[in-house]
DNA sequence: GCCGTTTTCGGCCCGACTGTTTTCAGTCG
């Protein structure tokens, strides 16, 4: 999709190849993450693409990066990148990627064995040559052979509404277990990313308690393949049957067990992100320190200071961690090693509390399941006092879309059952259809008679950038237009969606008044979390919707919300967590 | 390849676990 994606991309094949070449390791993190730093870089680099003293002060990004990155604005390629790629046989990255193998028995496999891809190498175990490499005994070619099968079965990572639900059912499983004081969910679930590598747990228990944390987690009926079963390390690969249409569901999962005192520091640890914590303990260096799972020590030169009686100034919290690095305490949402150390004090992230509106909802008129009573019994039961009714427009004729004249014979039903019913105010709305072109669905005077008009992409989602552009910035100058609806259209593991400069889109949208959606379905979540970021720095409005269909739907608003934190949104940018009354005048400045 | 109020060269975060080994390399997070 956009400008950075497509570099970041390519800096991060070209760390692998360099990986699969025998590099310097030091050299291959280089690579992967400047291409990280670029990939979530909330400006288009194409517009600093010549500037190589901007690029350079990108964190992570020198000399050598900048130029590619200049190379790349240029030919749209590296040739440097390309050259290395020629050399590695293009099969050899899937090796790569199966769990278990690294650069250097990948490479071996290679130069030894001639394995270019997962089905050689399938052939080498069955031929037995693979038994021939060095440190190749039975068990390991056995756990190669398991690693390839469940490579197979899986398809990448996971949106985090089904991690979420699987995450507590373990959860509630490991709390059950006699002995155990506390479990919590760490890794990216708890940073609240829109995709989930792999579960992580943390528990607090010690002895017999503890062998039986891990004993309960390992024996789970779910779990299909032991990876690593130590005395406080489990690690699982899981499969679970929800007899939805897509199959079972497969994912790793890790438990740590460590006693209370140290639970602070693991459980910062665990959740990472692996490149906040290097920069922590980058922090603890500065201050002749040393910070790992078990606490933030003096550091005298000699490793493991845990095991050798050290007492550490900090472990059991969190927050007396970052106090004890000098640092505020910061969200998990925002760990990511994206300027968050520069921070000097605790950002004031949204909270769900804060949502007082919900402002994108379907009823049966288009292709939603409920009522209008229905859904606005639902949305006051979850607190709401403002809810936007806004059903599908014409052009959305799989959805039932609404003609002019159902349109207005709907608007009248909403206003009727607003006068009627209490404690919530409903406001009537469409989720208008911005056509390929740029024009909207409904005429001016007919979009003038709601009180909400979301405008959102749904067909025509594979433009060029160039008409992309033109469409969604003709739709955000429209006077007539509140909120755009998941802007990108995309659909996470399913469809790109449309490819935009997200630093354009958000100075249309601060010039014009508009508000961005956050979609909370967990399917979309669109804008995403660096898009998010873009907004919130480029003084764009945002707002967190829901997009209900039915009732369920509302229980995806902690996804939403987990975005726009990890987007540093606060709650004045954001238009649901505004009063009522100030949500009602804006919304009535556009009419 | 990146980075620098001790450095423009010489570092670059830290530990658990596995499997194959007689003391450790490789992988992972």
């Amino acid at each position: 999709m956009g400008f950075n994606a497509d570099v970041a991309a390519a800096l991060e094949r070209m760390g692998e190849t360099l990986e699969l070449l025998g590099e310097s390791g030091f050299k291959v993190v280089a690579h992967s993450r400047a291409a990280r730093v670029i990939r979530d870089y909330p400006q288009d680099l194409r517009s600093i693409a010549s500037d190589e003293k901007a690029l350079v002060g990108i964190e992570g990004v020198g000399k050598g990066i900048a130029k590619k990155i200049a190379e790349f604005a240029q030919t749209g390629k590296i040739a440097e990148a390309d050259k290395l790629a020629a050399q590695v046989p293009a099969g050899l990255f899937d090796v790569l990627a199966l769990q278990g193998l690294g650069p250097k028995t990948v490479r071996a496999m290679w130069q030894e064995l001639g394995i270019e891809s997962v089905a050689d190498l399938s052939r080498a175990i069955d031929d037995g040559s693979l038994a021939g490499l060095p440190r190749m005994g039975a068990k390991t070619i056995e756990n190669i052979r398991e690693s390839i099968r469940f490579a197979s079965a899986t398809q990448g990572r996971t949106r985090i509404g089904t991690a979420t639900a699987i995450a507590e059912m373990v959860l509630e499983r490991l709390r059950q277990v006699e002995g155990v004081d506390r479990v919590e969910i760490a890794g990216s679930l708890r940073r609240g990313r829109e995709t989930i590598g792999d579960l992580d747990f943390l528990a607090v228990a010690q002895g017999a308690a503890a062998e039986r944390c891990s004993e309960a987690f390992r024996t789970m009926d779910e779990v299909e393949r032991v990876l690593a079963a130590g005395e406080t390390k489990s690690s699982v690969q899981l499969k679970i049957d929800r007899g939805s249409r897509s199959g079972p569901v497969r994912i790793g999962a890790d438990l740590r067990v460590v006693p209370a005192e140290v639970f602070g520091s693991a459980w910062l640890y665990f959740t990472g992100s692996k490149s906040h914590n290097v920069r922590l303990r980058e922090r603890a260096q500065k201050k002749k320190l040393t910070l790992n799972e078990y606490g933030l020590f003096p550091d005298d030169g000699e490793p493991a200071p845990q095991s050798r009686g050290v007492k550490p100034r900090a472990s059991a919290t969190e927050t007396s961690i970052y106090k004890a690095l000098g640092l505020p305490v910061l969200p998990p949402e925002i760990r990511e090693d994206r300027g968050e150390l520069e921070l000097k004090e605790t950002p004031a992230l949204i909270e769900a509390d804060d949502l007082i509106a919900d402002l994108h909802a379907h009823t049966v008129a288009s292709d939603g399941r409920l009522t209008i009573d229905e859904l606005a019994q639902e949305a006051k039961s979850r607190g709401y006092k403002v809810l936007a009714i806004t059903d599908h427009s014409q052009s959305q004729a799989i959805a039932n879309g609404l003609k002019p004249d159902r349109l207005r014979e709907h608007i009248g039903a909403i206003r009727e059952a607003d006068s009627r019913i209490k404690g919530i105010r409903l406001l009537a709305g469409s989720e208008v259809d911005i056509l390929a072109g740029g024009k909207l669905d409904y005429e001016d005077d007919l979009l003038a008679e709601l009180d909400v008009v979301v405008a959102s992409p749904h067909l025509a989602l594979k433009q060029t950038e160039k008409h992309a552009m033109k469409r969604m910035l003709r739709a955000i100058e429209h006077p007539l237009v509140h909120i755009i609806g998941h802007p990108t259209g995309r659909l996470i593991n399913r469809r790109e969606g449309l490819p935009l400069v997200i630093d354009e889109i958000v100075a249309a949208a601060a010039e014009h008044d508009v508000a961005l959606e956050i979609n909370a379905n967990d399917r979309r979540l669109d804008l995403r979390d660096t898009h998010v970021r873009a907004a919130v720095e480029g003084g764009a409005l945002l707002s967190i919707n829901c997009d209900a269909h039915d009732a369920g739907h509302f229980d995806m608003l902690p996804y939403g919300v987990a975005t726009g934190r990890r987007g540093w949104l606060t709650a004045d940018r954001c238009i649901n967590a505004w009063g009522e009354r100030k949500l009602l005048n804006w919304l009535a400045s556009k009419r």
